[in-house]
DNA sequence: CACCTAAATTGCACCAGATGCAATTTCTAT
DNA sequence: ATAGAAATTGCATCTGGTGCAATTTAGGTG
């Protein structure tokens, strides 16, 4: 499975303890802004005057800001612009962007792209509709694995080692009724989801919500995002769910034929 | 000017090292991706070993992804996802969308916002014409400050000693006949700005495109943004030039205030 | 208005951990 | 296959980060 993956050194030893604490300090003001220095302190474990070291030497670049005023502390912007550069290096957006528009178009739903993070699903875009301020996704979440159609349907693209690997850091928290939450459930899911070329979140994470996921392979076919389209249940019956999905396998075939992908391992094509 | 600003330890002589070469690394990282460790290292100044160190570290957190098929390196996801949270922190996007939402439809033209950071025009919003890919800016990217409505707008807005403070690093570069390219010039035009309530890019950066911007007080009435209209010139004509600023003022001003700034600043208001 | 408490900041001596060199391994291209 | 280039690692050194404790500052109270 996978084969001969270059094996680029072990390049796993190291660790600087200092990007870790940094991690760990930017990680700490992740979940709310403006806090304190002994908030920091104690949510990263660090002694409060190496905290403030941290905090105000990030300060100097810009990844941390700090209210003159209060004294408190928060994510900066200089992470905004080099997340925006992350993005647009991978020109992912830019080749998304016309066809997640082409899917809103056509079926008057949002239309949602996620990537594949080291083992996190990151939600990247999100083109909502512009009515129903219904739960909708906020590019920058991470979503749940086992609930998501756009995390089944990336967990079903990859080899059976790497989804067990994945698996075992999920908790199968329980959204609604119809979660999953048991990985023998989601495995003969995962395997539907091989069969038809398509994932479905049948109300699992928000009830009255179902979407509709397929996976998307990026350079070197590495399954590296994911699309999805979603909407109440009402204007997604079951009737229609083949349907999209057929067209949504076709857009991610597009997809990741301008990623690069070889194409070989997009299968399926509704021909 | 400015008067009593907490003055809060001088909290400048700390600047830890590892901090300022994981700075550079993602800097270095910033221009283009998919570098090799050599390029990383070389310019960075770090040596090949340590760069490898902070790289490595780095992509742990997802500050930095390797592609394992090549062994390059580039801007990881997760600053995309810290720098999203940076963003929702300050609830800038969901306060100002409305509000540019309503100048696009109202004028038919791009609607930009920046951010003044550090010393810096981040542009984080632009919701551009459909038709025309003409010279759009992206989110993210960083404006001149001499040229730019934006940076003007923001600067005309400052004190004098920080406006000294800035214009100090600044080059003056010219993009067209029309730049200002000295400290003359540039100070006349801040003085009309201040006068006027908003700033005019006349084709200073493209020829052809004219701009209109207005700053946007934060909390504490800090003047954390400010916002622009921008098209071609012919159908910015110098005749609507005060009618759209006008009510890039008052847009400006609501926005200021559901930002949290007192009004005491917003002068100008069209009576 | 002076005092008091909690939080933030700084000085300092020690020591952990980062650094760069040089050796080794892996990759790439003949 | 083999050379040459790039990447990786081991290791001894020593720099630079750390935590403690002292000090200063901010904010609240009688």
């Amino acid at each position: 499975m996978g084969g001969d993956m270059v094996r680029r050194a072990q390049a796993l030893n190291y660790s600087l303890d200092s990007i870790d604490r940094m991690s760990a300090t930017l990680l700490a003001l992740e979940t709310q802004p403006d806090q304190s220095l002994e908030q920091v302190a104690r949510r990263t474990g660090l002694n409060e005057s190496t905290a403030l070291r941290y905090l105000l030497s990030l300060s100097k670049h810009g990844y941390v800001e700090r209210d003159e005023e209060t004294g408190s502390f928060r994510l900066g912007l200089e992470l905004f612009r080099l997340g925006t550069q992350a993005m647009e290096h991978r020109n992912i957006l830019s080749v998304a962007g016309p066809v997640m528009a082409a899917l809103q178009d056509r079926f008057g739903e949002s239309v949602n792209l996620a990537a594949n993070q080291q083992d996190r699903v990151v939600l990247i875009k999100v083109l909502g509709r512009l009515d129903s301020m219904r739960k909708e996704g906020r590019a920058g979440e991470i979503d749940p694995w086992h609930a998501t159609s756009l995390g089944k349907a990336i967990l079903a693209a990859l080899p059976e080692d790497k989804v067990h690997s994945i698996l075992s850091g999920v908790t199968f928290d329980r959204y609604t009724p119809n979660t999953k939450t048991d990985m023998a459930e989601l495995a003969k899911d995962l395997t539907a989801i091989r069969r038809n070329g398509y994932s479905v979140d049948d109300e699992e994470v928000v009830e009255g919500l179902r979407c509709i996921g397929v996976a998307v392979r990026g350079h070197n076919d590495r399954v590296d995002y994911a699309l999805s389209l979603s909407g109440p249940k009402s204007r997604m019956p079951y009737s229609r769910i083949q349907e999209i999905g057929g067209v949504l396998i076709d857009s991610a075939g597009e997809l990741s034929a301008k990623l690069g992908a070889s194409g070989q391992t997009r299968t399926r094509l509704a021909v």
